[in-house]
DNA sequence: CAATATTTAATTGCACACAACTAAACATTG
DNA sequence: CAATGTTTAGTTGTGTGCAATTAAATATTG
């Protein structure tokens, strides 16, 4: 009959009984996980994000990164500046809507995918997980994240 | 027949396919989610974690409190130095062994608990999960963030 | 016990995140 | 079409995170 969870007003102040821990944790340690592979690179992790959707999209604004990866431009403006800078990625304003940068994938941009194309395998080795568990996780974050937004 | 994950190494490469990206975006989402809560407080998120173990543990040396967040003295030292400024909690060396600086929890730092123990359910709101749904993530984090660290 | 190694915080430097604000381009509306 | 409103990036300032280094205190070891 015993209830591992507690209800109480102080133990739900708790941080062993808080869900934004581990969910902050995770996600740092993941990322940590992450750094040689990136570092390999001389790639950060949202670097690494921005890089994802590029290689599948090619060209996209930069409210279009942020929409996707949830960032605003005050984050992403210098971020793609330091990524221009190292001729991974080109921007340029919109002919069409002068309000809009455009980020274009350059040629050394598109050379780091071939680099980076079997770094999803081996951090799945890192966590340690089938791919049942796995799969099931990521819906369950992508669930809370469209709760979230 | 139809196998919704893709598994090629293209496909990996993928945000959508990615455990990392909603990681990273529900962590950050959550922790805004916590803003106005927080904000009412004039508290930042990492420092409303170092709150939630200090109303557990009365005092804490940096050390211990780095075990336990996962973070290191580069982040704690200047966030322990500003909660200080704000008399939430006091910063001493222990007498027993210099190296060490014990963490102690101050009245206007205890203050804070009463008007902060409703935050948890309020965010549990705004995740709209069940008690069931919730507990089973937090256990897949825990387990994940074991095999992380 | 002296020399060396380890532990613990602090410091430095860089890269996010994000709130708040600004400025330019475009859209809407009377 | 002029005035107003909206959209889009960029800027500024603050607060993390974290790697790398430093410095002081303690522990270990020959």
């Amino acid at each position: 009959m015993e209830n591992t969870s507690q209800h109480s007003p102080e133990d739900l102040l708790k941080l062993e009984n808080q869900l934004c821990f581990p969910l902050y944790a995770v996600s740092r340690m993941l990322t940590k996980a992450y750094q040689p592979y990136l570092q390999a690179l001389d790639l950060t992790y949202p670097q690494y994000l921005v890089f994802l959707l590029l290689w599948e999209h090619e060209e996209l604004t930069v409210k279009e990164l942020g929409e996707k990866l949830l960032l605003d431009s005050g984050t992403l403006t210098p971020l793609l500046k330091r990524m221009e800078q190292k001729q991974w990625l080109s921007r340029r304003r919109d002919p069409r809507d002068e309000r809009s940068v455009i980020i274009g994938l350059l040629p050394a941009g598109r050379e780091l995918q071939k680099a980076a194309c079997h770094i999803p395998e081996q951090l799945l080795g890192h966590m340690g997980m089938s791919v049942t568990e796995f799969e099931q996780l990521r819906t369950q974050l992508n669930t809370l994240l469209t709760r979230l937004t």
